[in-house]
DNA sequence: AATGAATGAGCGTTCATTCAT
DNA sequence: TATGAATGAACGCTCATTCAT
């Protein structure tokens, strides 16, 4: 009696329903996340910028957070890839090169920027805050490893210190940048700061 | 019915009375946010640690949001006492100097860190929100005063820019770091990252 | 615009697949009562039990309880089936015999045993409850019948009376016995306290 | 600075107040149970009932659960306080008069009948479960008791068994009699069908 | 002035029911 | 006809706020 459709092309509509009705669910947290903060982002708010019932974020997602697991991931999957393109490419870039190409990787592939980090890092869910962490160490030892490809070239001896530092004054400077310098300017001052740290003038 | 206190000696103890509470009251507010974190810090929880009741809260700030406004006040007042007490004594500080004073100004004043500072950015209130702005753009001035004395020295040009980002480098580095970290290295590492990028190495 | 099935054969054959949906519907739904409770008895519950989808009951029933109504019919059904039979062979069967009969009916007529009615007599519905009651009235009716057969027999003169306290005895006994005395002493104990009561040791 | 009431009266009358509104919650959920069903005693249903906002009945219970596990704990602790008078009064009662006393006490004593306990069984918490499975185990277990004081009268030799016999068929009884015959005649039809059960006619 | 029990709007979540496919 | 994603009313529960004491 029980018998999957019959019709592939149905499921295969549905299939991509679903997708959608998730992306959908997942923009309308992050805008929301980014533009009202992490208190406004009620599962009744989420329902309506996504233009779906409360019920359609429960067939998706178990709970409130899951939505936002979903959304770290989601980031960090654009982000990794970014990494993952930039690294098969340029063994062989230079240290400055190869900071810019992170730093814009960061600036296009984070949708929403860092900001959506910031206020998920108050979400009350364990859970929730630990996928926070393991994006950031893997961004850590991203980086870190591109520090130790270019040890040589650096006034800095202490890696995990200036990968600490270089990580968060850049986020420091993306969380607070108006959309305007964050467009325009931010990736060559950025890397102007990076660089006079690292390896001097 | 019921007359003023006719005894002025009754009063000021009044006062010193209602004054005790209001530091109280703000005490444990600030405790419950550094070390439970925002969603902790309930009406309940902040009457509880303060040793009164939450009709007392009510007796001295209009809502709950405004002990959180109280709090930024006071945080920025201390910090606001810290930059004037060392702008009048040293107008011919070094840059170096000047800057390092500002930071161990941001570190020995800032009672609670910077935990504090992202925990009230959380706050839901516009209006807190913009307590905050305040005290940004108040830091901001001074910062780029300073910037100002010392141009000669700097290899950047462009004042408003740098001083954004050596401050929003600097909150980036302190918001993040370790409490170990923030009380022994942070002062160190972040001028030298400052200086570098204004004087070069 | 759509014709009614031209075909009879085909039209029985819809209506055979009809009763065969319902009866599995019926089946999934006892089961989940008897083994998991009310609370667990979800329409989707049942869906999946049975191996259809939700809609697929509303294509039947025409809301929840309708499908708790359906079910109490069937047993009920099942009930009176057993107690017709039994009437018909046994004008003539003892007092014992026929109370016996009756007790035997109720433990194999009645599938799932005592528990599938205690939980259907929490359904919500007003209508479903009084369901359970005309299946009791049925019962009250036939049980007293045959004492009115045994009239002379009997300790007791109030029939009514002695019809209320032997059901209701019986029912006490049969919905908090365990599985374990259901089937095995449960008959031969209500037996002897109702006869006990009705013609004495 | 935190301070009990200084007035041991007002503290008196704040205790009235709450165990006032403890019982008036307790009263209210009773009567829904009993007249509605476990389904219908929502909080909101009970809060309205007992003249009182749903947050109150959250300052004495920590869930909704937890109101129904004090209402059987009330239930019982009636009971239980019959009972003891009773054994108290009457080691040398007879069974009979043992018996009608302990109907009574549960007539009386009961505020709400079995039915409660009936509506209760259905909870979906286990440890609301259990307290009822409890509450029946002391009945159980006192019943037992009365019927081996008097073992030599007795014509069953099974203690158990007949223990649970009289107090499921009198649960049976009184479970679905109607108002007037629990009132009136109940206590003695069940104590008839009781002896003639233990001892014959 | 201080208290804390009482309030109720609003949260996250469930699930009977509907309807486009 | 059968499907199951979508719906939204209603649940249990929290907590900022009020007010009788």
């Amino acid at each position: 009696m029980a018998s999957p459709p019959a019709n592939p092309q149905r499921r295969q509509a549905k299939q991509t329903r679903a997708r959608e009705t998730v992306r959908v669910i997942l923009d309308a947290a992050a805008k929301i996340l980014v533009t009202e903060g992490y208190h406004a982002c009620t599962t009744q708010r989420i329902a309506k910028a996504a233009g779906v019932s409360v019920g359609s974020i429960y067939q998706y997602f178990g709970n409130r957070d899951q939505v936002f697991e979903a959304l770290i991931e989601r980031e960090v999957a654009t982000l990794d890839q970014s990494f993952a393109l930039q690294q098969a490419a340029g063994a062989h870039l230079s240290l400055e090169d190869a900071l810019r190409a992170m730093l814009q990787a960061g600036v296009q592939g984070w949708s929403y920027g860092p900001v959506l980090y910031r206020q998920l890092e108050f979400a009350a869910s364990q859970v929730l805050r630990s996928h926070v962490d393991q994006a950031k160490a893997r961004l850590h030892a991203h980086t870190r490893q591109l520090l130790e490809l270019h040890r040589d070239e650096l006034r800095v001896s202490e890696l995990d210190l200036a990968t600490f530092v270089i990580i968060n004054a850049t986020v420091g400077l993306s969380t607070n940048a108006s959309q305007e310098l964050f467009e325009h300017q931010y990736v060559d001052v950025a890397l102007e700061l990076i660089l006079c740290y690292l390896v001097g003038v």
